[in-house]
Parts: structure tokens; sequence; C-alpha cells
DNA sequence: CTGTTAGCGCTTTCAG
DNA sequence: CTGAAAGCGCTAACAG
């Protein structure tokens, strides 16, 4: 009923209108709309009125006005390298779930691991007068670009990478642990035979994941084993990698660790090329995890980063900046565990 | 040198206090910033001494007023069942990328296939002001939801799924055809022993895509292979099919096409419970590629969707109706075809 | 060429 | 319990 009449009536109103309408003023219109009525103690009758037109029109808060007077926008910036990678999508997924519970909006963004535009993206963010921005940088992120107005810094939690100095509050995953983890149990797998192949060696994660190997074979007392890439984390680089590796070995590696999916991909191509398919015996490790590894005939040694405890404590976090009547919030340095997975199983 | 300076004065200013500290009016300054000096011929020295003083101050607009006044955001929303999900993740990427091009800004929303909140999400993003939707809806959407302020409707493209009444722009992939093409394709390589495992038959990409395997099925002459579970999209439901599958047979199909990764992914599972792993003979259909099927030692056909056409072709529908003059855009269906490959390559 | 002014819709004192 | 009025920062007439 009320919905049929909801589109023959000329569509929701602002509260001005409401107010003309029924004939109270903006502040009665305002109260009840806000669920304030109780505590105004606003006339059951005036209310009854008030609500019983919005039933009948409808009304939706414009937003725009909204922000201009309180300075806030209920709406949070994500930016990351790249909205179609899989652990960035996953953390974009599990943050909007977030953003909605608190009534939040969110805006994505993505840098391809360029500074400039991620430079670009935070101001362009910031002057849409987000609230929050959690943010995966592509370099050391300068909090001098995180304010607005003159005011405070804006709230923002730095996600997935921590830089040497860390000026903001950061959530990452425990990529040193893990990889020297991962390692240990490929090496005892496949006899101390492994390899890392890498890309842009310089990002934290990668460089904690470097550690973490390094550390493995070195207890081990195996020299390192490492083919990085400074720059392009793609497809290609992993083909190139990986066939570097066979031509300076002559034949396929006993085992070896990515270090993300899409250098996967190029060295599954590489082997692929050169066997015509990937041999069963190599042993595969990575840190990205994907269920579709388990299309491989391969044992697959995996750490499962837990996405949603990252969001988590970084939403967490942002929030309480956000909320943040007190003055600081600490710029520590927050580690969320990853699991180990030998095929599908955890160990 | 501005750098330095910008960071000890005081932060970035409305143009209403650049307005003052120059000593010109607003009109000016808001002139020079938006670059229209040269159209209202602003004088030379006025307008050098605005640019000197945004250089050494720095401004950025506020998005807020701006909205309010112009009642236009320059954000556009996107609203997808699952934003973790590899195909929306990279038409989101996409549409971040195009929206860039053009200073619009991302809203990015899930749905989780749920009609309510659903169209929470639209009401929600309406309000923020968006100044665009696109959407791969859950249901058939419903164009009085899709207005804002007795103005005419938001624009609006409904993108991935075409249901029965095309009320709005609409771009797909050529479900049909290439689910056909797959089909048939399969079946030449295995001798016409194909089965189709696949969730949410109502989703009309998806019946698309059975109307497809249907047609070539029937041209062979040979029965419906169907596998259906009329809800739940998931890896479990993949699980289960194959598990009835595998118990109906006795043994591994000779070839199966799975209407989506998650399917695939259970269907995996069951394959490897029951045999250690996905029998090598067997041939894989889907229509989401990625990358890491190549993992598998098996033949594997799949359909490439045109993830970038579509989000061009969404985006550029949806620019039209933004900058529409023009008074109705027609609510038209746009088809964009995906490329069948055998295992690497396109065939 | 430049300045003044009136709002956009909302919230928030401050008065009744 | 309810109303009036100011103002957030921006833009777009309209005057000079």
């Amino acid at each position: 009923m009320d919905e049929e009449a909801a589109q023959d009536q000329p569509q929701p109103r602002t509260i001005e209108e409401i107010a003309a309408e029924t004939g109270v003023s903006v502040t009665t219109v305002r109260l009840v709309i806000n669920g304030q009525a109780e505590r105004y103690r606003i006339s059951a009758r005036t209310r009854q009125t008030i609500e019983a037109y919005v039933a009948k029109h409808g009304y939706v808060i414009d937003h725009a006005g909204r922000s201009l007077k309180l300075r806030r926008s209920d709406a949070v910036g994500c930016i990351v390298p790249d909205l179609a990678n899989a652990h960035f999508a996953r953390l974009i997924a599990e943050l909007e779930e977030q953003c909605r519970g608190r009534g939040l909006v969110l805006l994505a963004a993505s840098t391809h691991e360029k500074p400039e535009r991620e430079r670009q993206t935070v101001s362009g963010l910031i002057a849409r007068g987000v609230d929050g921005i959690i943010i995966a940088p592509c370099e050391q992120p300068d909090p001098s670009r995180f304010v607005r107005r003159g005011q405070r810094r804006v709230a923002t939690v730095v996600i997935d990478r921590a830089f040497p100095k860390t000026l903001f509050p950061t959530v990452v995953g425990d990529n040193e642990a893990s990889a020297r983890r991962l390692t240990e149990q490929i090496m005892a797998e496949s006899g101390g035979d492994v390899f890392f192949l890498c890309a842009r060696p310089k990002m934290p994660s990668i460089a904690a994941r470097i550690r973490g190997f390094a550390e493995a074979l070195g207890a081990a007392g195996v020299e390192a084993r490492l083919l990085c890439e400074p720059e392009e984390d793609t497809a290609a680089t992993g083909r190139r990698l990986m066939g570097d590796l066979l031509a300076t070995l002559g034949g396929p590696p006993r085992s070896f660790i990515s270090s993300s999916l899409l250098i996967l991909e190029g060295a599954i191509q590489a082997l692929s090329d050169r066997f015509g398919g990937v041999p069963r015996d190599i042993i595969l490790g990575t840190f990205d995890h994907h269920p579709l590894m388990e299309l491989a005939s391969n044992r697959v040694l995996s750490v499962r980063q837990d996405t949603s405890g990252l969001a988590d404590a970084a939403f967490t976090c942002l929030v309480e900046q956000m909320d943040g009547h007190s003055e600081e919030v600490a710029a520590g340095l927050r580690v969320i565990a990853g699991t180990l997975y030998a095929d599908r199983q955890p160990i």
C-alpha cells in the first residue's frame, strides 16, 4: 500500500519540505527522523504525523548536506596496488563488509605500484572527505599528505606492507616467520633443494619473506638460492625467472617458492613450455593460496594469510582513530599470523 | 621549496580564505583555480597572485560543498554479488580505471546474492548521491528504486546478468553462444560424454549457459546431463554435485563443465577425495578462466570472458547517460563475445 | 575583467 | 516540547 502510494506521490523530499507539508519545524522533523523523538519528548501526535508522512512519501537523507555541515562523510577509502589481485580483492571484500556494518561506504582505488599515482589518490580521497584511509602502499607513506584542512590527520592504517619507519598504525601478515616455516618444510621434503623466485624484493612484505627464506637456508647451511626481479611482478617475470633457473640447472628444480601468484603462473608457463606440463615431483611453495592449486598433482605447500584477520585488525584500528576522542593512536605494528598448509591440510 | 613552505604554513584553505588573503573575490579565485582564467580574461597580475598563493599553501577542493551545490558527486557506485570473486574483482578493477580517467571515484559494494541487501545498497548509494550505478544484480532490478529526489532516474547500467525484462541498458557476455561452442568442443574431444555441474540455474547468466549446453547436446542427440543446485554457488556445492555424479557413474566422467570457479573447486575436491587427485584424462570445461588452471595436467577448455570489454561497454554506456543531454537512453542489451581457449591457446 | 549574493540540505545552538 | 536562524564550502547568476 505505502509502496504503491510512494510511487504516485512526488518522490522523497527534504527535511524542510516535510516540515512545511506537516506544518511543524525542521528541528522537530529531524528529531523524529533521527529517532530522537523519545529523548526530546516530541508529542506522540506530531510524531505520528511525521512518521505517517515519511512512511507514505519516503525520505532518504542527503549526505552531501550532512557532510558539509558535519565535516564527515561516513566514507572510507581503501587504496591497494591492484583491485583484481586475489589477495587485495579479498581484503577489499572483508573491509566492505566491516564498513557496511558501521554504516560506512567504501571507496576503492588502485595504484598499480606507482608512487605518484598513489599520492594523487590519497589527496583525491581526502578531498572527497573520507573519514579514514586503509592503504597498502607502494612507498613509505608521508604523514603530511594525510591531513585535511589543517585539521588533524585523517584516520589512517597501513596494511600488508610495513615500511621501515612505521609512522602509521600498521597491520601485516607474519611474512618472515611464515617464510621460514615454509622453507623449512620444503627443505625437509625436498632434501634442501629449494629456490625462491621473487619480484619486487624491496617491498617490505617480500623483503620479510626473503629474510625468512634466508634464515631457513642459513640454519641448514645451504647457500642462498634466490632469483629476483627488482620491479615487474608479472607472469612474464615468473616465466623468465624460471627459464633462467632451468637453464642454470639444466633441468627442473626439486622445489621452488614463488613470491606471488603471478610469479607462480609464469613459472608454470615456463615449465609447461619446457616439459609439456609441470613435472609432478616438483614441490610448489607459495604465499598466496588459491583453491585451484589443488588442480596440481604436485605437492603444494602454501601459506594462507589470514585475510579476514588482517581486515578485522585494520578496520578496528581505523575505527579507533575515527572515534578517537583520545589524542593520538600509537603507530605500532600489528602482525597477523598465517597458516602453513600442505595440500589441503594445515600443518 | 614550495613543498617545504607548504608544510610550515597553515594547510590548504577554502576558496573564500584564498580570496581574503589575496584581496580578490571568490569568483576570481574560483575562475583561476578551475583553469578558466583565460576564458574570462582574468588579468595576468591577479592571476599570478592567486597561483602563487595556491602553489605556496596548496588547495584541495572540498567536494562536499561542491556536491551540495551541483547536485552531483562525481562518484559512481558498483554493486556486485561478491567483491572477492575473481570475475567481479576484475570488473571492479577495470571500472575503477575508467572512473579515474574521468575524475570519478568508485564506491564498491557487495550483495552476496541477497535481494534485500541489494535494495538497501542501491538506496544507500543513491542517498550518497552517486551519479551512476553499475550493478550485477541478483534480482530483476526495479527502476523505481533508482530515482533520487523526484529527479529523473540515476544513470544505471546492468552488467553480467540480463534479466528477462531489460528495463536498463545491459551489458553481458555471450553466455549462450560460448556455452554452445564450449560444449561442442568438449563433446568432440570426449566423444560426447559431458556433464554440466551448476549452481543457481535461475541466474540469467547461468540460464544462458545451460541453454547453450542443451543446444549443443540436442544437436548431437545426447540426453541432458545437467546437475543443478538451485542456490548455493559454493565449493561445497561443487563437491556434492561431483560426489553425486561419481556415485551415479560409478567412476569419473570423461569430461565436465562447471558453472563457476567455486563449483570447479568443489568438484576438484571430490575427485581428489575419491581418486587422490584429478584423473588426468578428464577434460575440464569452465567459464571463468584462471591462470592457475594451467597447473592441471588435464586438458582444459575454458571460455574467457572479455572482462575489459564488458567494463568498457558498461562504463561508456553509463557516461552517455550521465552526460545525457538526450532524454532517454535505450534500455538495450549489449552482448560482448568471449573467447574459447584450449589450454593456453585461443581456438 | 571582477565583486556580491543567494542558496544547495543538513545540523546545531539558542530561544521560546 | 518546538521553532528560528546561522552557516558548512561551493557555484552561478547578476551587477557593475
